[in-house]
DNA sequence: GTCTATAAATAGATAGAC
DNA sequence: GTCTATCTATTTATAGAC
């Protein structure tokens, strides 16, 4: 009797695609327009859906962006977690930068959708933000200190450290436009990698 | 016959009174809730007017925004206007990441109203963008690469360090909360000028 | 110049047939 | 499970009295 119930949500092959369909159309929609700007008939002709059928398989577009968020945030919130205090010190830190930026390249719009939601106030996300993000921060804040109090990295604020790694790699997927705007042509994802690089390797040598 | 009139909007004081309120207030919403999440209800009741007087003022909703952007605009281009091509590269450029971080402390709400509006395509805004920012943008790059070029900064690509200036300062008034949430009770303002000089000034000495 | 009342459009959510 | 039709609330904007 192989049934793969009892895991809650998702029972049937077309329920799973359509909560499929929904997640992927509302993330579009959500990160381009933010929660206000985004409309259930936005959503709903992105999925492909009538708009009663949306709210078939949520209870409200609220739901909807909710459900969005947290299942993002893991998603969010790995790249920092895979930060090793085995590692390389200086060795970890560039990996962490890189893995950042290379998620702004291929998932801009996730980035978005936090931006939106943070730049109001993060009225739907305080909570994360205060607890398991926190946490984590503080986690890895510790790894850093210790780098830096055994020499093996410079001396610089921790905190901000992390700050201006998230700062400098989400700029190219929440500022995309402005970004490209400025560089005329250029691919901003040609040379970027390099730069964050660069920036990173002199400010954290010893 | 002194008068001041002619130059086309205000006229008498209490409309000058008024056109400011309403600035003010649609300051302070646009920039908490964005473009669709702002209502005419809110800027209203913040500015103390009615809904209707504030259309007696201005045709619509998105005249307020566009007033209140293309004012802002030169706020917001300023301190990179003052880069001067005569003083000392590595102060004049410490000296711009000083000012924009400043602005971020006093001037948050402007900060985010520009960022609601790019991260979400700048659909009211990429003329600006294209136009007066890029322009002003590629003037100091030519700045910024003759430096290079005589060795008096470090080598560094001047769109993207640029582009890491604003990002840096904006994320302290963009991401306030999250920045906040993250330190728990510490006051952002109080780390971040000293860390900023001390990530460029290592990037940029040759 | 400012207000009350209201029109017109939009958007979230529900009813009920199929 | 999905659709059409519709309800209700919100929101932009206007009319018209004062």
């Amino acid at each position: 009797m192989p049934d793969g119930s009892k895991t809650d949500r998702p029972r049937t092959r077309i329920q799973q695609r359509n909560r499929d369909l929904i997640a992927e159309a509302a993330l579009e929609v959500f990160s381009t327009h933010g929660f206000r700007g985004a409309t259930l008939d936005n959503i709903a002709s992105e999925a492909g859906l009538s708009k009663p059928n949306l709210l078939y398989y949520f209870p409200s577009k609220e739901a909807i962006h909710t459900q969005l968020l947290s299942t993002l945030m893991d998603t969010w919130l790995d790249p920092l977690r895979a930060l090793d205090a085995q590692g390389d010190p200086i060795t970890e830190l560039l990996a962490y930068v890189e893995r950042k930026l290379e998620i702004s390249r291929l998932y801009p719009r996730e980035s978005r959708l936090f931006a939106n939601e943070i730049v109001q106030g993060a009225p739907r996300m305080l909570t994360s933000l205060e607890g398991e993000l926190k946490d984590l921060v503080d986690e890895k804040v510790a790894i850093i200190r210790d780098w830096a109090d055994q020499g093996k990295i410079a001396k610089v604020h921790p905190y901000h450290l992390i700050f201006s790694i998230w700062s400098l790699t989400q700029h190219y997927a929440d500022f995309d436009v402005q970004v490209r705007a400025v560089l005329g042509g250029e691919e901003p994802f040609d040379e970027a990698p390099a730069y964050l690089r660069e920036v990173f390797l002199k400010l954290l040598t010893p």
